[in-house]
DNA sequence: CTCTTTGTTCAAAAAAGTTTGAACAAACTG
DNA sequence: CAGTTTGTTCAAACTTTTTTGAACAAAGAG
């Protein structure tokens, strides 16, 4: 945690100053968000580009290899955060962001939020169980109030999601 | 991103399975919000004690290293999660954990939302600089529009926070 | 059917992040 | 003061995560 950027200066992209800022303003982003560098900058270069773009012009303009691109691509996919575009006559998928916020917002909070409130409540659940086995009345006392308090933390956030959702729609 | 859970067999720690399960729920809590594991490990095993613990407390308990100890309750001193209980005779300083989750989440904005929102924001007024310098009209219209959208984003989340906040607080 | 283009997979390499532990500092004790 | 206890620091070791790239699959073109 807190560690300082690194060095950012020997990366070899073909990138324009302000696509560059761009593309790292969206890999800090995503970084917050717990997501590698990589869809930071694809959907950053997507996002600044006009023009839609495939897979060999993400792997040459950023200078990322086609695994990470490939890599990269299906993961934005999952999130919905971006749209393929069949070229008619062309044979190669070519690609443009989803920049409705609240198409990306509900994609994160399905892939990303959501399973682990879910895992979390299960999980949660079973210890629940185990604190009813404890023989000391007064320490069952004081796991059973924790572990409610858990309960109610979980609570709070599966309803404040749907909220959230709703604020950041438009 | 979504790599399968580690071993977790060979740690070597002298918890009940209880004690365990609290910790690891609090492991991947943390994990989810970008924290190394021993912040999860040091809060979960102070909120599932009925005692305060010291550091030694934990070393011993937790089976981790004293510079990790040390490390993560500094952290944790930073996000407002634990009190020190200043013990009258003992030299020696114990912790108990905040259980508030007003507390936590105002710590946790203070301490990991705010100040990327913050640092997001200048770059972001850097950037619309940058895009004015454009030559190209059409193209210039096209930066203009998309940072215009970075910047509603931004707002959103700004506005969102205080509203996340109130609804937490209990 | 063979060649080419486009994209995927996954083991190995590299990078990033975390933990360790020995050296050090601070502050109390006798 | 010298010795002890408590806690911090940070470079090196280790772990985890990400990226690479070569091998492979799929599907159109000739």
């Amino acid at each position: 945690m807190d560690t300082p950027p690194q060095a950012e200066i020997l990366r070899t992209d073909n990138l324009a100053s302000l696509q560059r800022q761009v593309v790292d303003f969206f890999v800090d982003g995503v970084k917050v968000l717990g997501m590698p560098r990589s869809i930071g900058e694809i959907y950053g270069l997507l996002f600044i580009t006009p023009e839609p773009l495939s897979l060999d012009d993400l792997v040459e303009r950023l200078g990322i290899s086609k695994g990470s691109a490939s890599q990269g691509l299906r993961t934005l996919k999952g999130l919905n955060a971006i749209r393929e575009t069949s070229g008619d006559v062309e044979r190669r998928t070519y690609y443009q962001p989803a920049i409705e916020l609240k198409r990306l917002v509900g994609g994160f909070i399905r892939e990303q939020v959501r399973p682990h409130l879910d895992s979390g409540k299960s999980k949660l659940s079973r210890l629940a169980q185990a604190a009813r086995d404890e023989r000391d009345p007064q320490h069952r006392e004081f796991l059973a109030d924790r572990i409610d308090r858990l309960d109610h933390w979980m609570r709070s956030g599966s309803r404040v999601v749907p909220i959230l959702q709703k604020l950041l729609g438009q």
